[in-house]
DNA sequence: CCTACCGATCGGTAGG
DNA sequence: CCTACCGATCGGTAGG
């Protein structure tokens, strides 16, 4: 039914938003039908389980963040200019986050990565199609001349992933205002672009 | 009593392993009193209320942070050969954690940013702390001509906190064994003394 | 999608 | 520190 699919996008609007700022564990079903005006057993009808309905928060999200960060990128050519670009988007992502409580990739990374189980097997798989996308780029702005040719690409990646982990915590624990164009700085100077 | 004081440290110790793992949340009085042996109200006695057990397990993480990391660079002199020293133990913990699931402090900060309260307040404020510790001795390593002149401490600290986070993800969530080295590597590029 | 319900567990309290 | 208990809420199921 087209009215089952709505209700399901709902159900993963309302629980992105949840779950950005309680976490994964901290979204329930209570709190969801409350909030939908529905029954528990309606909301997990759509999921079937609780883990079910993480898993789909998670591909959810991955989805928002590929329409925010690679999607708004897309245009900037491959190689350098398409990872500086992307690496822009993704600072304006925790800059102005589309959910309440940010990222919640970082969140629920950091919430998972003691565990097993489905919920981490998927945060780690779209990871790590992330660093590919990114590594990709980095391989071609060596092969282009645009990085120095003895860079290594997955330092470079670690060190980009650093700088977006201290943004992310910069702003939401410290509330550091400044944290945006620290991040901006740091990336500017790894990619080489500072001069 | 003595014997109050040593049950409610029973208390904390079991609390850290546990919150590590689980997160502070995650950490319920019901395991820990099936997990000690003792009665719910006993656990709580020590306390008074989740949230007090929370701040006290969090002011346990700290103390254990400042035996292992400020601890052993405690014999080094200030400015640069600290702060390297400093870092050195600070990847070395988190390649080596003292608890099951490594630094709760990244954990707990993680599950605590968005939230108002104790909790949160205590984390902020332990987090600033060991920040003026670090700044001092960048201070220190600028004046004496260890560091660029023009150099920005919180800068430094912005991408020495990105590295470690780098680290704490890379080994956690992607369990990527060459993350220490990344982290040694992008600390010593960072601080200068690559060469 | 609902009502009605399950056993388990939560944080916390009363009273000793 | 205990027993005994509270109301609330958890994820999930039966049956429709």
């Amino acid at each position: 039914m087209a009215q089952a699919r709505q209700t399901r996008a709902e159900i993963i609007e309302r629980s992105l938003v949840l779950a950005s700022v309680a976490g994964l564990d901290g979204l329930t079903i209570g709190r969801l039908a409350a909030d939908l005006g529905m029954s528990k057993s309606g909301v997990l009808g759509h999921f079937g389980s609780k883990e079910a309905l993480q898993v789909a928060v998670v591909e959810a999200a991955a989805d928002l963040f590929d329409r925010e960060v690679p999607g708004r990128a897309r245009g900037a050519d491959p190689g350098l200019p398409r990872l500086v670009a992307l690496c822009a988007a993704w600072v304006d992502y925790h800059e102005h986050p589309p959910l309440p409580g940010g990222c919640l990739f970082t969140a629920a990374a950091s919430e998972f990565d003691d565990r097993e189980g489905p919920v981490r097997d998927t945060l780690a798989a779209l990871a790590g199609v992330w660093l590919r996308d990114l590594r990709q780029h980095v391989r071609l702005a060596i092969g282009a001349g645009d990085l120095p040719a003895n860079s290594d690409p997955d330092q470079i990646l670690f060190e980009l992933t650093g700088h977006i982990l201290a943004l992310h915590s910069a702003l939401r624990l410290n509330r550091d205002p400044t944290a945006p164009d620290r991040a901006r700085r740091a990336i500017a100077r790894l990619l080489g672009s500072d001069t």
